[in-house]
DNA sequence: AAATCGTGGCC
DNA sequence: TGGCCAAGATT
Protein backbone atom coordinates (compact mmCIF):
# COMPACT_ATOMS: atom_id res chain seq x y z
CA UNK A 1 0.00 0.00 0.00
CA UNK A 2 1.30 3.41 -0.07
CA UNK A 3 2.87 3.97 3.03
CA UNK A 4 5.23 0.28 2.38
CA UNK A 5 7.69 3.10 0.31
CA UNK A 6 6.93 5.85 3.26
CA UNK A 7 8.50 2.93 5.77
CA UNK A 8 10.95 1.98 4.19
CA UNK A 9 12.69 5.43 3.59
CA UNK A 10 12.11 6.44 7.17
CA UNK A 11 13.66 3.47 8.91
CA UNK A 12 16.64 3.88 5.87
CA UNK A 13 17.03 7.40 7.26
CA UNK A 14 16.55 6.71 10.83
CA UNK A 15 16.88 2.64 11.74
CA UNK A 16 17.50 3.62 15.49
CA UNK A 17 15.48 5.93 17.36
CA UNK A 18 18.42 7.98 18.42
CA UNK A 19 18.92 8.86 14.64
CA UNK A 20 15.37 10.24 15.00
CA UNK A 21 16.30 12.03 17.65
CA UNK A 22 18.87 14.20 16.34
CA UNK A 23 16.58 15.40 13.37
CA UNK A 24 14.60 18.01 14.16
CA UNK A 25 10.75 17.72 14.19
CA UNK A 26 9.72 18.87 11.21
CA UNK A 27 11.91 16.31 9.15
CA UNK A 28 9.67 13.87 10.85
CA UNK A 29 6.85 15.72 9.57
CA UNK A 30 8.35 16.70 6.11
CA UNK A 31 8.93 11.99 5.51
CA UNK A 32 5.41 11.39 6.89
CA UNK A 33 4.49 12.71 3.72
CA UNK A 34 0.91 12.49 2.34
CA UNK A 35 0.01 9.42 5.18
CA UNK A 36 -1.90 11.76 6.83
CA UNK A 37 -2.89 13.10 10.66
CA UNK A 38 0.88 14.42 10.72
CA UNK A 39 0.51 14.85 14.52
CA UNK A 40 1.49 10.98 14.57
CA UNK A 41 5.20 11.89 12.92
CA UNK A 42 5.46 14.86 15.28
CA UNK A 43 4.96 12.07 18.18
CA UNK A 44 6.35 9.69 16.75
CA UNK A 45 9.92 11.99 16.95
CA UNK A 46 9.18 13.06 20.32
CA UNK A 47 8.96 9.97 21.51
CA UNK A 48 12.18 8.74 19.99
CA UNK A 49 13.23 11.46 22.12
CA UNK A 50 11.93 10.45 25.50
CA UNK A 51 12.78 7.00 24.23
CA UNK A 52 16.45 8.17 24.56
CA UNK A 53 16.04 10.24 27.41
CA UNK A 54 14.09 7.58 29.20
CA UNK A 55 15.58 4.39 28.07
CA UNK A 56 19.29 4.66 26.68
CA UNK A 57 17.52 4.80 23.22
CA UNK A 58 16.06 1.32 23.19
CA UNK A 59 12.18 0.91 22.81
CA UNK A 60 10.59 -0.60 26.33
CA UNK A 61 9.06 -3.66 26.11
CA UNK A 62 6.82 -3.04 29.09
CA UNK A 63 3.62 -1.77 28.80
CA UNK A 64 3.28 0.90 31.20
CA UNK A 65 6.81 2.13 30.10
CA UNK A 66 5.16 2.30 26.51
CA UNK A 67 1.96 3.64 27.20
CA UNK A 68 3.87 6.67 28.69
CA UNK A 69 5.50 7.33 25.35
CA UNK A 70 4.10 10.50 23.13
CA UNK A 71 1.19 9.54 20.75
CA UNK A 72 1.27 5.80 22.66
CA UNK A 73 -1.61 4.44 23.87
CA UNK A 74 -3.21 1.31 25.05
CA UNK A 75 -3.34 0.15 21.97
CA UNK A 76 -0.08 1.08 20.58
CA UNK A 77 1.49 0.25 23.88
CA UNK A 78 -0.25 -3.39 24.00
CA UNK A 79 0.62 -4.11 20.22
CA UNK A 80 4.48 -3.65 20.92
CA UNK A 81 4.48 -4.96 23.47
CA UNK A 82 2.74 -8.30 21.97
CA UNK A 83 3.89 -8.24 18.50
CA UNK A 84 7.85 -6.58 19.27
CA UNK A 85 8.72 -8.26 21.67
CA UNK A 86 6.38 -11.08 22.06
CA UNK A 87 4.76 -10.18 25.61
CA UNK A 88 1.44 -11.42 26.51
CA UNK A 89 -0.97 -8.54 26.24
CA UNK A 90 -4.41 -7.95 25.97
CA UNK A 91 -4.57 -6.18 22.28
CA UNK A 92 -8.01 -4.39 21.65
CA UNK A 93 -7.78 -2.76 18.11
CA UNK A 94 -11.15 -1.61 16.23
CA UNK A 95 -10.91 -5.06 14.30
CA UNK A 96 -11.07 -7.08 17.35
CA UNK A 97 -13.43 -5.16 18.99
CA UNK A 98 -15.66 -5.65 15.68
CA UNK A 99 -15.20 -10.41 16.29
CA UNK A 100 -16.27 -9.66 19.97
CA UNK A 101 -18.94 -8.10 19.23
CA UNK A 102 -20.61 -9.80 16.42
CA UNK A 103 -19.40 -13.55 18.24
CA UNK A 104 -20.66 -12.83 21.78
CA UNK A 105 -22.57 -9.70 21.69
CA UNK A 106 -24.85 -10.54 18.60
CA UNK A 107 -24.21 -6.89 17.56
CA UNK A 108 -23.15 -5.91 14.16
CA UNK A 109 -21.02 -3.10 15.71
CA UNK A 110 -19.02 -2.71 18.96
CA UNK A 111 -20.32 0.05 21.08
CA UNK A 112 -18.40 3.88 19.94
CA UNK A 113 -16.15 3.98 23.43
CA UNK A 114 -14.10 1.33 24.02
CA UNK A 115 -15.49 -0.46 27.67
CA UNK A 116 -13.90 -2.09 30.67
CA UNK A 117 -16.33 -5.46 30.19
CA UNK A 118 -14.61 -5.27 26.39
CA UNK A 119 -11.24 -5.58 27.69
CA UNK A 120 -12.89 -8.11 30.64
CA UNK A 121 -13.75 -10.02 27.67
CA UNK A 122 -10.33 -9.60 25.76
CA UNK A 123 -8.33 -10.81 28.48
CA UNK A 124 -10.45 -13.72 29.16
CA UNK A 125 -10.28 -14.98 25.96
CA UNK A 126 -6.72 -14.40 25.43
CA UNK A 127 -4.61 -18.04 25.94
CA UNK A 128 -2.17 -18.41 28.80
CA UNK A 129 0.82 -18.90 26.87
CA UNK A 130 2.70 -15.82 25.99
CA UNK A 131 3.42 -17.17 22.22
CA UNK A 132 -0.02 -18.71 21.56
CA UNK A 133 -1.16 -14.83 22.74
CA UNK A 134 0.77 -13.30 20.50
CA UNK A 135 -0.56 -15.40 17.52
CA UNK A 136 -3.98 -15.18 18.84
CA UNK A 137 -3.76 -11.36 18.73
CA UNK A 138 -2.88 -11.20 15.21
CA UNK A 139 -5.43 -13.99 14.61
CA UNK A 140 -8.34 -12.35 15.49
CA UNK A 141 -7.55 -8.63 14.26
CA UNK A 142 -6.79 -10.54 11.16
CA UNK A 143 -10.58 -12.13 11.36
CA UNK A 144 -11.56 -8.58 11.74
CA UNK A 145 -10.11 -6.88 9.00
CA UNK A 146 -10.03 -9.22 6.18
CA UNK A 147 -13.25 -11.72 6.92
CA UNK A 148 -15.48 -9.80 9.63
CA UNK A 149 -15.38 -6.39 8.06
CA UNK A 150 -17.38 -3.97 9.23
CA UNK A 151 -19.04 -3.38 5.45
CA UNK A 152 -19.48 -6.57 3.30
CA UNK A 153 -18.48 -9.34 5.71
CA UNK A 154 -17.54 -12.45 4.34
CA UNK A 155 -19.55 -14.89 6.79
CA UNK A 156 -19.26 -17.81 4.24
CA UNK A 157 -15.45 -17.61 4.95
CA UNK A 158 -15.28 -17.39 8.60
CA UNK A 159 -13.89 -20.09 10.40
CA UNK A 160 -16.03 -19.70 13.98
CA UNK A 161 -19.19 -18.68 11.71
CA UNK A 162 -21.22 -21.42 13.24
CA UNK A 163 -20.64 -20.09 16.72
CA UNK A 164 -21.41 -16.39 15.97
CA UNK A 165 -24.40 -14.67 17.70
CA UNK A 166 -24.70 -11.61 15.28
CA UNK A 167 -24.98 -14.41 12.81
CA UNK A 168 -27.32 -16.76 14.77
CA UNK A 169 -29.17 -13.72 15.33
CA UNK A 170 -30.02 -12.84 11.51
CA UNK A 171 -26.97 -10.15 10.93
CA UNK A 172 -29.22 -7.48 12.48
CA UNK A 173 -27.94 -4.08 11.15
CA UNK A 174 -26.01 -1.58 13.73
CA UNK A 175 -28.12 -0.42 16.32
CA UNK A 176 -26.64 3.06 15.43
CA UNK A 177 -25.29 5.23 12.55
CA UNK A 178 -21.23 6.04 12.71
CA UNK A 179 -21.45 9.79 12.42
CA UNK A 180 -19.07 10.79 8.86
CA UNK A 181 -16.92 13.20 9.14
CA UNK A 182 -17.66 16.69 6.76
CA UNK A 183 -14.34 17.92 4.69
CA UNK A 184 -15.12 19.90 2.06
CA UNK A 185 -15.05 23.63 3.34
CA UNK A 186 -13.57 22.47 7.02
CA UNK A 187 -10.92 24.07 8.75
CA UNK A 188 -9.41 20.22 8.95
CA UNK A 189 -8.96 20.62 4.57
CA UNK A 190 -7.65 23.93 4.91
CA UNK A 191 -5.16 22.81 7.69
CA UNK A 192 -4.21 19.97 4.66
CA UNK A 193 -3.76 22.08 1.99
CA UNK A 194 -1.10 24.38 4.59
CA UNK A 195 1.10 21.37 5.44
CA UNK A 196 1.10 20.08 1.83
CA UNK A 197 2.92 23.72 1.13
CA UNK A 198 5.11 23.61 4.36
CA UNK A 199 5.88 19.91 3.38
CA UNK A 200 7.33 21.20 0.03
CA UNK A 201 8.65 24.92 1.02
CA UNK A 202 12.38 24.90 1.36
CA UNK A 203 11.95 28.45 3.09
CA UNK A 204 9.59 30.24 5.08
CA UNK A 205 6.61 30.80 3.32
CA UNK A 206 4.65 34.47 4.24
CA UNK A 207 1.40 34.36 5.45
CA UNK A 208 0.41 36.64 2.29
CA UNK A 209 1.41 33.68 0.12
CA UNK A 210 -1.71 31.86 1.53
CA UNK A 211 -3.61 34.84 1.28
CA UNK A 212 -3.44 35.28 -2.42
CA UNK A 213 -3.55 33.14 -5.73
CA UNK A 214 0.18 32.15 -6.68
CA UNK A 215 -0.25 33.94 -9.96
CA UNK A 216 -0.98 37.51 -7.98
CA UNK A 217 1.96 37.45 -6.22
CA UNK A 218 4.31 37.41 -9.25
CA UNK A 219 6.95 34.85 -7.54
CA UNK A 220 6.79 31.64 -6.27
CA UNK A 221 9.26 30.11 -3.20
CA UNK A 222 10.88 26.74 -5.17
CA UNK A 223 8.41 23.82 -4.92
CA UNK A 224 5.54 25.53 -3.20
CA UNK A 225 3.42 25.88 -6.63
CA UNK A 226 1.25 23.18 -7.19
CA UNK A 227 0.21 23.00 -3.38
CA UNK A 228 -0.23 26.64 -3.27
CA UNK A 229 -2.46 26.62 -6.48
CA UNK A 230 -4.41 23.96 -4.43
CA UNK A 231 -4.71 25.49 -1.07
CA UNK A 232 -6.06 28.82 -3.21
CA UNK A 233 -8.30 27.05 -4.90
CA UNK A 234 -9.83 26.08 -1.78
CA UNK A 235 -10.69 30.30 -1.55
CA UNK A 236 -11.05 29.59 2.28
CA UNK A 237 -12.24 32.61 4.48
CA UNK A 238 -9.62 34.78 5.69
CA UNK A 239 -10.79 34.14 9.23
CA UNK A 240 -11.09 30.47 8.44
CA UNK A 241 -7.48 29.92 6.75
CA UNK A 242 -6.03 32.31 10.17
CA UNK A 243 -7.79 29.03 12.63
CA UNK A 244 -5.75 26.96 10.54
CA UNK A 245 -2.53 28.42 10.51
CA UNK A 246 -3.03 29.31 14.48
CA UNK A 247 -4.23 25.49 14.70
CA UNK A 248 -1.09 24.21 13.50
CA UNK A 249 1.34 26.81 15.48
CA UNK A 250 -0.88 25.11 18.51
CA UNK A 251 -0.34 21.67 17.26
CA UNK A 252 3.32 22.61 16.70
CA UNK A 253 3.22 21.23 13.47
CA UNK A 254 4.39 24.56 12.07
CA UNK A 255 6.04 27.46 13.42
CA UNK A 256 6.93 31.30 12.64
CA UNK A 257 10.42 32.09 11.69
CA UNK A 258 11.35 35.30 10.18
CA UNK A 259 8.21 36.56 9.50
CA UNK A 260 6.55 33.04 7.82
CA UNK A 261 5.53 29.56 8.42
CA UNK A 262 7.36 26.48 8.30
CA UNK A 263 7.68 23.16 9.41
CA UNK A 264 9.06 22.80 13.11
CA UNK A 265 13.11 23.65 13.00
C1' DA B 1 -16.11 12.76 27.13
C1' DA B 2 -17.39 14.38 22.69
C1' DA B 3 -14.75 16.56 19.27
C1' DT B 4 -10.81 16.76 16.52
C1' DC B 5 -7.59 15.17 13.36
C1' DG B 6 -5.54 14.05 6.77
C1' DT B 7 -5.61 11.22 3.17
C1' DG B 8 -6.65 8.01 -0.47
C1' DG B 9 -9.27 3.81 -1.64
C1' DC B 10 -13.62 2.29 -2.84
C1' DC B 11 -18.12 1.94 -5.07
C1' DT C 1 -17.43 11.33 -10.09
C1' DG C 2 -18.05 12.41 -5.56
C1' DG C 3 -19.63 11.07 -1.15
C1' DC C 4 -18.46 7.76 2.33
C1' DC C 5 -15.33 5.68 5.17
C1' DA C 6 -11.42 4.18 8.14
C1' DA C 7 -9.04 4.36 13.41
C1' DG C 8 -6.41 5.46 17.61
C1' DA C 9 -4.73 9.31 20.67
C1' DT C 10 -5.42 13.49 22.81
C1' DT C 11 -7.80 17.12 25.02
Amino acid sequence: MRVLPVWEEWLRRWPEPADLAREPAGEAVRSWGRLGYPRRALRLHAAAVAIGQDHGGKVPADYTELLALPGVGSYTAAAVAAFAFGRRETVVDTNIRRVHARLFSGAALPSPALTAAEMRLAAQLLPDDAGTSVRWNAAVMELGALVCRARAPKCSACPVRDRCSWRAAGEPPPSYVPKGQAWHGTDRQVRGAVMAVLRLADSPVPAEMFQQAPADLGFEPSGTGVPLAALHRLNSAPEQLERALAGLLEDGLAELHQGGYRLPG
